[in-house]
DNA sequence: GTCATCAAATTGACTAGGAAACTATCTGCA
DNA sequence: TGCAGATAGTTTCCTAGTCAATTTGATGAC
């Protein structure tokens, strides 16, 4: 019997995508109730302690395109969780940074996070919890260095 | 000054969606090429070896809904690399399969899975490689276990 | 046996994000 | 100076999901 396709299950990337849809989907139900999708708080997060950035530089940190940064800038903004501040050397760009309300935000929904950490990853020795932090922030790293998409 | 946000950087949920997210998207520039998508692969990857399966169990085992499922399905089927099969005991049921076509396809399918772990996780050692498979195969177990929502 | 209820799958309306075209501005170079 | 790219951001179109309503078939109470 030839072993055609030796070892499906030992795909990090797949296993990664599972757990990681089945987090967000938990996390994305706690977060309805404050009216505030994943990705509105990932770019919350983001800009929390690095206050005004632009949308460019955003979308290369969080992975996403200028166009979905644009879009998720619009929500956020009508939420008035953000606010926009035009660059003062160039006038095609513009910062972003929290509102007052998006800040005082924050520690909700962060708050959340955890619990929803706690939930999801509740069986996981702090070991195994440290562990796993460390390879995800190391291989984060390790994708921002070549975060431009190569092939 | 009080720490009103701990840790912020310690969601273990926030940075596996980030490197999911990069894994995935250079996972489906590869996929491209086979004219195949992320989830088309996914849904090929879990019927290969476990042949028909109806499209509610597989919606619960991949952590999407019926409609996607239907969807994803009325793809791969009009692409010949899945067969319905009406269910002989339930009217209402049907249970899926891979076409020969799209079990050939299978391995090729693998081997891009294989090469895109190698290129996204290279900077990983073995020990390492082998602790996140574990802890997300673990995770995965757990939360099939609360696989319905419960909050 | 018939009808109310439930379950499997599909469908339609809606939403979020990607790719690429487009607009406005900046930069460098003749 | 003035014009040819390059760059920041937005917009448009398309794809792929969710949620809710619908359809069709099964099941159980009486």
């Amino acid at each position: 019997m030839p072993p055609e396709v030796s070892k499906l299950t030992a795909h990090l990337g797949y296993w990664l995508r599972h757990v990681s849809n089945h987090v967000s989907q938990a996390f994305a139900r706690k977060l309805a109730a404050k009216d505030v999708t994943v990705a509105e708080w990932a770019l919350m997060r983001v800009l929390h302690g690095r206050e005004p950035t632009s949308p460019s530089q955003l979308a290369d940190d969080m992975g996403m395109t200028r166009g979905a940064i644009t879009k998720l800038a619009d929500r956020l903004f009508a939420k008035r969780l953000i606010d926009r501040e035009a660059s003062p050397d160039d006038g095609r760009s513009h910062t972003l940074r929290l509102t007052a309300q998006g800040a005082d935000l924050v520690p909700e929904l962060a708050a959340l996070a955890d619990e929803n950490d706690a939930e999801c990853f509740a069986h996981l020795s702090d070991k195994d919890r440290r562990a796993m932090l460390r390879i995800l922030m190391e291989t984060v790293a390790r994708l921002g260095l070549t975060a431009i998409p190569i092939d």
